[in-house]
Formats: C-alpha cells, structure tokens, sequence
DNA sequence: AATGAATGAGACTTCATTCAT
DNA sequence: AATGAATGAAGTCTCATTCAT
C-alpha cells in the first residue's frame, strides 16, 4: 500500500481532502504534499483540478452485492439486514467519496450522474434481494415501493452519519424490520 | 421584492448563489453585485463570509406544521400525503437554502446542526400526524419506525430533488402508502 | 478622570492605541471604542487620521525641569541622578507618547521636529543643571560633551526601555558617575 | 546589482520601502513594482508580509570589528574615532535596516530581538578597543561605564541621524574625546 | 453638534496553471 | 517523464472617509 504508484497516491491524496474540506477548499499543493509528490506532478497527470474528480468517480468501487452472499431465503428481515451492512462496510472504505458525491454534485455534473446512478444501483439491489429472500409471491407494486424506501433509507443514512464501523444502530434496524414485516404480511394473508 | 432592505438582499443574493454554485465557489464580489449593493456593504454587514451562512441558517423558515391542518382522522395515507405536500410547498420557498445546509454540513458546524434539527423536527411531525390520524391504537415501536422512515425519505427527496411545486411523483407516493398500510394492517389483526 | 471629555478622551485612547500597535496598525474605529464615543466623533473632531497625531504632538507634556529643584550645589553626581529621576517619572506618564514619536519620526514630519526639539531641551536642561551645580569653573567645551552624552543616554535609554518607575538601574547610575567624576576632574586639577 | 536574482531584489525593495516609508505602510505590491517582479513573486518567496522583515534581519551584516584594526596602543581617543568610523562605514551599507530596527522593534520581537543583541555587540566592541588602547591598567568598572556611554551614543546617532558618509561632527567627536580624556585621566593620576 | 450607515480603494494572500528545464 | 519556479487573476477583508440625518 505505500508502494503505490504516485498517480495513486495522488488520488488517493485528493479523495481523502476532497472528503475532509471538500473541493473548493482543498488547494491542489496541499494534494501532493500529502500524496509525497511534487506539485507539477499533480497538474502533469490531471492538467486541470476538476480531472481529479472525474477520475475519483471513475475509479468508485463497484458496490454490487452478489444477493446470495447475504439472502437466505425466507428470511427477508435477516436477509436485509445482512446486505445494509454489507453495504455499509464496503462504504465506509470509501466513506470520504460517498461525502465528496453528495458535496459536489450540485456543480459537476459527473458527480451529479454518478450519485444518481449509486442510487439506481442501490434501489436494484435491495429489490433483487428481497425478490431472493422471499421467491416471487408478492406483488411487484409492493416490492418496488420497499425497495425504493429502503435505498432512501440506506443513502440518507450515508450522506448523514460519519458512521464508522460500528453495528446497525437500533433505530435503524427497528425501520428496516418494520419494511420486511410489512412485507411479509403482504404474501402471508392467503 | 425590490424595496428590500439591502441587507435583505445580501441574504437573499448569498442564498441564491450559494444554492447555485456552493459556499466556496460564491465570491462576496458576486453577492455585492447581485444584490446590487456595493462590495464594502457585503462585509460591512457580515465581516466574514460564513457569517452570511449563519445568518442565512437562522433565517430559515419555521417548518412546524399544525397537525390539524393536514389530518383527517382514519385516512392515514391521506393525511401523511396531505402533509408531504404541505412540506413541499414550505420547502420550495427555500429550496436553495435546502440544497446549501447538504452541501456544507461536513463543513461548517452551525449548518450541520441546523440540519440535524431539521430532521428531527420532521420526524416529530410525521409521528404527530401518524398518531392524529390513527388515534393511540398503534404499537410505539411501529409508530416510531414508520416516522424515521417517511422523514428519512422525505428529507432525501428534498436533499436530492430539485422538484418545483409540481405533485408528488407517483414513485414516492408510493412508498408513502407503502407505510401507511403497513401500518393500518398492525392495527387492523386484533 | 473619567468626565474627560469626548475630545479628550479619544486623545487619550489614541495615544494609547498608537503607543502600543503603531499608527498605522490602528483603526479609527478602535480608537472609537477604546473611548468610548461613536465612530464618527473621531473623523468629526479629527478629520484626518494623521491629526491625531498632531494634536498629540502639540499636547505633549512640557518636561521642563527648574534646575534648583534637583541641584545641590558642589553635588554634580546627585544633582544630576536627581534630574534623570525626575526625567524619568515625568517620562513615565507619556511613556507611550515617546515610543511613538521614535516610531513615527521617520514619515510624519511633525512628529520627527517634536522628536528633535524634545532633544534639545534635554541637552539644554543637562547643561543647566550642570553649570548650576558646579558654578561657572568648568571649560565650556567640556560642559557641551558632558551635557550630549547624558542627553544621548537618557534618550537612548527612553527609547529603548520599558522600564516602568521603578529606580535606575546600577548600570545607567554608573555611567552617570562616570560622567560627573570626568567634570569635576576637569575642575580639580587647578 | 541588477543581476541579482529576484529574491535577492525583493529583499533590497523591502528593505529601502520599508526604511523610507515604514512597514505598514509599505503595500507589498509596491515592493514588487520597485524589485521589478510579478506581485505573486514577492508572496512566493515570503508568504506573509512580515517573513519580509524576519529574513530582512536575519542579512544583518557582521558588525564585528577586529579590534587590532583600528587600535594603535596608547591613542585611545584615536583609537575609538577609527572604531566608531569603522562602525559607521559598515553601518551606512545597511542604513535603510537600522531606522527599521528602532522603528519596527516594539511591534515584531524578532526586530526587537536584533536590535538588543546588535546593541549588545556595540557594547563589547567599545569595550575591546579600550582596553586594547589603553592595557588593562584601567579600573574595570570605569571601563564598563564608558564602554556602555560610547555605545549608547553611538547607538543613538544611527538611530536619529540619517548621516551619510561625512566624517564625524564635531559634536560627537567631541563627547567621545571626553569619554576618552576622563579614561586616561583615571589611569595618569597613579 | 453628532452619528453611524455606507462606500470603494486597496491591502494581503492564495492558488490553479504554465513553462523552461 | 518530471519538476518546481514563476505568474497573475481573483478572493476575502479592512478601513479612512463621506454624508444624510
């Protein structure tokens, strides 16, 4: 991890100050300084600032979530359960991106896409897991409608907390039981 | 709108331009101008830019909804529609403030509390309506989950959405239901 | 003391202000506030920032000393310790004034004439005091270098020190001495 | 000196603006226009203003005299008229810097700081040529007062005048003939 | 006579970006 | 390929001074 390439290390310099002050307020010398690059390096591999942010969103870590690591089929509540903290994990390896999106994506319209296409990503993944967890007997309004509460959910709970690594805090958990009874009463009234 | 005050529109210029570009990227020379105001007078009244966000954060309309306005006793839906909407039409006016207390909260405290608050006066709203429209026959808990949830939602719709006035999307009706009847139907077995 | 008045007064917080910051590290508006009177009395009383320091010039406490008050006849020594005793208390009660005439002497004319007339009447009280002490024996050339090297270090000394009343210090007293013991040398010989 | 390098020619503009003007009144773009570089240079090299004056202290020229220089044993008058032509030869190159020194030495320490440990030096080297003139057949504390007399003379003439090359006024040769006179009397009296 | 809101020039400083090496 | 000196535009903020009241 220290023998990373500079170019790495740059990014990895920006994403982290780019978390911490945010864009505009982080001057590109503080960047190489604590990337250990000399400063024309920065401007010699992203000509222009706004490149670094292109690239960091480029380089987001795919946060597709195979359902079978977390489903265990008729659990729908456990199952949930278990991909919101799979998710959680996965994003608190890149906690400082996940601010930087909702930060900038106002002005750079890369930044913008990128965290609406997050969203979409999340909202499929909750529904394919709740499809997984509990085969196909509900109707697919209903379906569409938890998963698009729980991705909310989920993203609010990102762009608010500093959350580190922490388990689910209760009041969450207790929301996202709620959607999965909720559920589960749907198909269970046969 | 144009016999303001002129500190008047200072604020109203700064929430503009910050809604627009960001606090960072916002010169005080810009906010002078849009205002149509002098330089000097931007910092005559506020000697340093954050003050201009402080100010604007205090400033921020009271949101406190009277229950009995939005709800009708036995349509829960309903009433927590009626109650979105309402929400709808306060945030509008100060849609651009929304977007800025997102974009600065990692990095100015009093924004960030000023947030925090906000969302916890929504979630004491949507609590009281639930509670209003359904008499005291829920169970707390649930009560309490179906809050955070619909607050949570709300306040990502707001945080995301650069909606105008227009109706309530057909997506987050919706999920608005979604939690209505899951909560009718705990009330409903006995 | 504290019924100056608002003219009075803003001498008073100029002074002070000047004396510790310099002149041109001082606001009007500072001044304003240390004396406690609105903003726009300074600039009414003093149009100009820089007649403040006129009037403070001209204001500047005569440090004319009677000569029989110190000297004791046939006493060089004494009489002139006396004298550099009662410089210094008086001194002391414009210890501010004096920083900023050596400060500002360089680019305020009128401050850089006070600087130079206050030095005159040093070296001429010096002398007065040394022919009153010593009767008229003394070669006057003698009395003329004796007179500007006291004058030199008591003005040197000024300029450099803060010291507040307290006594003076062994080593001034001894060049003192050593200036006395040189005149009446001169005088012995015969 | 017009091949100097642009540091080298920021620090002589500052050193002559600030000397002629004082430091607060000196802009700094007004030190790039006379050092005839870009404004963003001057900052480049000296981020704040007063790092100007730190490094400007920091080229304070060796003051330091080797006694052997000006003394000729038995001539202490002489003697100290060469050390104090010397002094004052040296001092002209840095003129600029001494009126700083007074000026600037109650507001930034490290002026301050300069200016107490120059004047200590001044005091040594008075003190060194004496007894090299005269052998060390003079009481000591005698020597100390006049060695602390010369220098605080010296000291303030730098201060005060704005000399140039011209030879010692009759003046103050004349006080240091007395100084002199009053040594070697206390040593012939035996 | 007295006030304090208002002004605008200008100070210091930061920084993305260029460029010669 | 890599560097870091150099640039100048632009930003925030201060302040003497004016002026209407």
């Amino acid at each position: 991890m220290t023998e990373d390439s500079a170019k790495e290390r740059i990014l990895c310099a920006a994403e982290a100050l780019f978390a911490e002050s945010g864009f505009d307020a982080t001057p590109t010398s503080r960047i190489a300084e604590q990337a250990g690059v000399p400063k024309g390096l920065v401007h010699y591999y992203f000509r222009h600032k706004a490149d670094l942010l292109t690239a960091l969103v480029e380089r987001l870590p795919d946060e597709r979530i195979e359902p079978s690591v977390v489903v265990v089929p008729g659990d729908l509540a456990g199952s949930l359960r278990r991909l919101v903290r799979e998710l959680d994990h996965r994003f608190s390896r890149s906690l400082g991106l996940s601010h930087l999106l909702w930060r900038e994506a106002d002005t750079h319209h890369v930044v913008r896409d990128a965290l609406h296409e997050r969203f979409q990503v999340l909202v499929r993944q909750v529904r394919a897991v709740i499809l997984a967890a509990t085969g196909g007997v509900l109707p697919p309004a209903d379906v569409e409608h938890a998963s698009g509460l729980l991705a909310r959910a989920v993203s609010h709970r990102h762009a608010t907390a500093r959350h580190s690594d922490d388990d689910l805090p209760a009041e969450f958990d207790g929301e996202l039981t709620f959607i999965a009874d909720a559920l589960v009463s749907k198909t269970a009234p046969a």
